[in-house]
DNA sequence: GCTTGACCTTGACGCTGGGTCAACCCTCCA
DNA sequence: TGGAGGGTTGACCCAGCGTCAAGGTCAAGC
């Protein structure tokens, strides 16, 4: 007969193990020799085999006992959905390697791949390191918000560029980090923006649902504002000759005009 | 900025899991709004991926703190040995899935390849179902003993069958299991086993080491008393004739032959 | 016959990574 | 105004053992 040690160390578990599948009823209690020790035969063996081997494959021990006191029948439909689980979790752990290399390579696991192309993009313009990181931690907070519709807003962003106003407009923006507090070229930049925008509403695209609530627009918008000295002066430009907003652009009627305390 | 929910789905992780994550200080505790809400930017949500990315991987959390915590080299180095155990673990999953196999397809997990081949010679000729099932048990145990000779005791065992001595042995011990108490074919088993032994020590094989301890060997031959009737008669008819056990043959000198009690 | 060291016993607490209530508050919409 | 559907903290629970703690046993050597 076998000690726990012995059985313990051929079946290649703890004796701890063991002694918790005698608790739980998984592994029979065998009988005791007159100084109270277990005693193992070889039926113990095969079954401690047989459950380390479907416990390896990561099977629950309440499974595993089903399982062994199952019929053959039954005990096959249950191996072979337990190889199924294993193919998957090989397939996850496959995955998760490919994840990995990309976060020790520092891609933006946060964006999908059309944002990250859309910024490479920029990046590829001239546009500043500086202020893509603002734009990415915007597109980060919309994606997170409208995961759904990231990819056709960000569709609607490409086309946008295909336009050089849109390209000149990002290439000021891009150095407007190092203007001083009064550069002039403020003004430029909301001459082209406001012929986006009347080109926008010509085309109707003013105005579409974009998906994106309100409350969360008005957010980006403020975040915007905290982002630059000139963003405010920007935005006060604008307002003056009738545009609203920043996110998401409205036209503000001319009789409505400076009604409204400006905002804190 | 986000809720907690919407953080939460979008990096896939379940809102109690953020919680968690803050408990442990794994993820920094955000600004609240003024309903004591949690409101999240684009720096928790980076920050949560790469704890995603990590945790899937198997990583501790406390292991996943370190590393977003260290520097660029420190990470990579921690990222590498990562996939190294990723690949590892694939490795052994692939390996419990061709474990599990030979599980449902009935083979004895719990015999070394070189004991399975032995048992199936026996079964090559013609010993029967029972008597195999019998030897099989008694070669765990063995095997369980004595892990790293295991290979040496079988290739002697193959050895033995080749003489036809021993073929006719086993063809007469496997039908043995019917016969009835007083069989007289006994004696024959008898005569060959004397042969056997007489061959075995004028090659020197007797009394040669096999690295099994003595308590053991009386325990195996215990077993093979209990096996069957004639166990015990035919143990008694060699003893008579000056040999001793079973497991391991001894000669017995003759003036020492009955002078001890007969075991109990 | 005594010690030593390896092994055995039971029992209790600890750990990871959260899941699952419970009991209550906040916000939004009809 | 009330009800759904968020949010908040807190407390307990789970597997599958690891890890002491506090001893009893056994074989071997002196």
């Amino acid at each position: 007969m076998l000690t726990i040690s012995r059985l313990a160390a051929y079946a290649g578990v703890t004796v701890r193990a063991v002694r918790h599948y005698h608790r739980i009823g998984l592994l029979p209690e065998p009988a005791r020799d007159r100084s109270g020790y277990r005693t193992y035969d070889a039926v113990a063996v095969v079954r401690l085999i047989r459950i380390r081997t479907l416990a390896d494959a990561g099977v629950p021990l309440a499974r595993v006992q089903e399982l062994l006191d199952a019929g053959t029948k039954e005990f096959a439909g249950g191996v072979q959905e337990i190889d199924k689980a294993l193919r998957a979790e090989i397939r996850r752990l496959q995955d998760t390697r490919g994840r990995l290399a990309r976060l020790a390579a520092g891609e933006h696991l946060a964006l999908p791949q059309s944002v990250v192309d859309y910024l490479d993009r920029l990046r590829g313009l001239g546009v500043e390191e500086r202020y893509i990181e603002m734009e990415r931690d915007a597109w980060i907070m919309i994606a997170a918000q409208v995961p759904h519709s990231i990819d056709a807003v960000i569709a609607k962003k490409h086309e946008e560029l295909d336009d050089p106003d849109t390209v000149r407009l990002y290439s000021l923006l891009s150095g407007a980090l190092d203007w001083p507090a009064d550069d002039p070229r403020i003004v430029e930049v909301a001459d082209i923006m406001e012929r986006l925008m009347v080109r926008a509403m010509e085309a109707g695209e003013v105005g579409a649902d974009d998906g994106i609530d309100d409350q969360f627009v008005d957010l980006l918008d403020s975040a915007m504002v905290e982002s630059s000295p000139h963003a405010a002066r920007l935005l006060a430009i604008l307002e003056e000759r009738g545009w609203k907003g920043w996110t998401r652009i409205e036209r503000v009627p001319a009789d409505r005009l400076n009604t409204e305390p400006p905002p804190s």
